[in-house]
DNA sequence: ATGAAAGCGCTAACAC
DNA sequence: GTGTTAGCGCTTTCAT
């Protein structure tokens, strides 16, 4: 009986190949992977004859023998979230230049799907960037020794990572504000399990220090325009003159949520963003932000990958990390009480 | 020799699992993958111990036997155009539901990189769903009739397809301009190998042509907003008062270029885009444009390719709509010479 | 209900 | 330079 799968006719196999040329599958398999081990003439042959036939050996019963599947797997918590395009495609530019094929999949900032998806992710590919995990660092920690891994914004003893060095611009970010005359911010804060969430916070809070502001933190928010239109009251509550969000979306939100209610940016309010995300330099006003490569972070991520993948051992630099700027848009601007004057 | 891999552990196989129960590969296969027919006791001894030793069967071997990979590719012309995001999503979600993996892959709008993936697609996956593909339609009948296919908004002969159905959205928005007031309107094209774009202006021109309005079609341009925001100069040579693109990144870079002209919009000039991406509610004005779930088109598509390959017939229904509307925001008002009346 | 054995497509020793 | 052979992990007859 044909089966469901009659209407597909079966590829060609090296065996196919090999009884047209009238040699060994041996010949053929050496003829394709290692020409310099044939005749050349054979060589020539064969890759003719398995041309005709639209033969290419087959990744799967490759893999036996290799135990590789020429196969990346990129982890995304939120394949929606502007800020991951660039580093999809970062990511994907890098594997397809090696050769290998990316698979991508979306945890929907599940854990418990992080950890199903990383189980498949073992069998399918020869190793995975992880962009942002919500799984603790020991898991990943473990993980890692048995299977190749790199994270992306997210620092973990003993694992591979590329860091946006958001900190940095954040530092840059709090200068900004400073300069323009602000004395009372904060820090809307990302979700508890980002690993970023607490960085940022610490670095906007030493450079606040340092300039004499006074800078709170306003609890922690999801990563999603919602959530910063929802913190417009708690931004409000208070005698704040600006505010720094986890993300562009948080800002965007957030920008939303005090237009709605009035309450004009950059004029009485100013907002700071992070990521710099498609959209940032749409709106009126364009939202001042901490700019970095996230496609950058992705072809390092899967550059350290293939790096372990080759060579077996760790990347030289266990942590890299790429560079971050503060890009000045207009949704900053003196605070009221200075501009009035 | 260790060898590069050393490092990671191999996986459990089937015979350690055998091994442990004191029983045969066979009886393993079995109680995995037909657990009635075997013992329900021993069924269950097996599965637990093959979740005591972390066994799960590899894809690849049974890619052997099977011929199935249990792997979807979803074929992309563009990662970071918005519209895709939502389409990716839809796609995932429904391979993940139906227990396949899906491999993403972005051809950087260039057939030859498209023809090269699908090559490889064929040998990793079971399917290929192509979002707006930019090969001949001959060769992609040809294809799907050895690989299973399923084209989203493109319709092409012999080959399932899913299509947003924006034309009857753009009538809409013809209807919605003529009820303005407007009478002399314009639609900026997309890219030439872009199937829908002959589409779209055959139906803005169909209703233009019932409410008697004199619609003109401004050239071929790339769906990106450098390229709407090239277009202001074409746009306002005429005399128009409207103009619908190609896509939203076409109209928000011309909304953008107008702007720096210090043409008004709406009041002096009104636009109207197509698709409804992230950042379409987010300018200012906000952009009327057409809504259409490229999320349920990514769905229907992958259970479309699903349908196909659990029956090996081609879906019940060849080519599928997914429907559109016109959503009304700001980027829209009466005409000048109307509005001053 | 279970086991033995063959074989899927390919590669890598090991002959010759 | 080329062929033979064995075997990767798994499923599936065919026996028992």
């Amino acid at each position: 009986m044909p089966g469901p799968r009659a209407t597909t006719r079966p590829h060609a196999t090296i065996k196919d190949v090999a009884a047209a040329v009238g040699m060994s599958p041996a010949t053929v398999s050496r003829a394709l992977a290692r020409p310099d081990m044939v005749a050349s003439s054979t060589a020539e042959r064969i890759r003719q004859v398995a041309d005709e036939l639209g033969y290419s050996p087959s990744p799967q019963a490759r893999w036996l023998h290799t135990g590789r599947s020429n196969a990346l797997t990129l982890v995304l918590p939120d394949i929606t979230n502007p800020f991951f395009f660039d580093l999809i495609r970062g990511a994907q530019h890098e594997a397809a230049r090696a050769g290998y094929t990316q698979v991508l999949v979306d945890t929907e900032e599940s854990a418990a799907q992080e950890r199903s998806h990383l189980a498949a992710a073992r069998k399918t590919s020869d190793g995975a960037v992880l962009g942002g995990s919500r799984l603790p660092d020991t898991m990943l920690g473990e993980l890692a020794a048995r299977f190749p891994l790199v994270s992306v914004n997210r620092r973990i003893r003993g694992v591979p990572s590329v860091t946006i060095d958001t900190p940095a611009a954040l530092a840059q970010a709090v200068d900004h504000l400073a300069g323009l005359g602000h004395r009372r911010i904060a820090y809307l804060g990302g979700p508890e399990s980002a690993w970023f969430d607490d960085r940022r916070w610490q670095a906007i809070r030493a450079a606040a220090d340092d300039h004499g502001l006074t800078c709170s933190r306003l609890g922690h928010r999801a990563p999603t325009m919602i959530a910063g239109e929802e913190a417009v009251e708690g931004v409000t509550a208070g005698d704040l003159t600006a505010v720094i969000t986890y993300n562009d979306l948080q800002a965007l939100g957030l920008m939303r949520g005090l237009e709605r209610r009035g309450i004009a940016v950059p004029d009485q309010f100013s907002i700071i963003g992070c990521d710099d995300i498609f959209g940032a330099d749409l709106t009126k006003p364009t939202l001042t932000t901490v700019t970095g490569s996230a496609e950058l972070a992705g072809e390092l991520a899967t550059k350290a990958l293939l790096e372990r993948l080759d060579t077996g051992k760790p990347p030289r630099k266990l942590h890299q990390t790429a560079p971050a700027h503060l890009t000045i848009r207009d949704s900053t601007a003196p605070p009221p009480e200075v501009a009035r004057r």
